[in-house]
DNA sequence: GCCAACGTTGGC
DNA sequence: GCCAACGTTGGC
């Protein structure tokens, strides 16, 4: 099982917008990496999203129900994952605490700021964890 | 509003 | 295939 984190505009799509909806599909991504990195990805693995913008943070914990598929009514490259909200971090971390964390300073939340789906170490997972006062329970 | 870091495009 | 110009993302 793997961890990964996606960046989100909250004005665009929030956690908020996700949770209310109960289940949602990842789309729009437009770029090759995040692409590859959405085609890793494996039901019930873990999503962080992160709300860029004025938030600049990580808010909650999703899981991946439906693994990468093309795009709906479009013949195009890119595709989609499904997934579904599990809970939210208790405290949202920042992008400040990340940077100041000297064990979060490989995330590539920092060292390839651009990247909109990333791949997390479940070290960096269960640092933010313990950071967000999230009572997360593996398995 | 600015700009750094990329990615893409198109002329050559 | 190179690279300048341009567009986009997202932090500051």
């Amino acid at each position: 099982m793997k961890y990964w984190l996606l960046k989100t505009e909250p004005s665009t799509y929030s956690w908020d917008d996700l949770t209310r909806q109960k289940s949602g599909v990842w789309d729009g991504v437009r770029n090759a990496e995040a692409r590859n990195n959405m085609k890793l990805m494996k039901a019930g693995d873990l999503l962080l999203i992160y709300h860029t913008g004025n938030e600049k943070s990580i808010r909650g914990i999703a899981i991946v129900t439906t693994e990468a598929f093309p795009e709906p009514d479009e013949s195009s490259p890119w595709v989609a994952v499904g997934l579904k909200p599990l809970m939210p971090l208790s405290i949202p971390v920042s992008l400040t605490e990340v940077k100041s964390d000297p064990t979060l300073a490989d995330m590539s939340l920092i060292r390839m700021s651009r990247l909109s789906v990333q791949p997390v170490s479940q070290q960096e997972f269960n640092q933010l964890m313990v950071i967000s006062h999230t009572k997360w329970k593996a398995g």
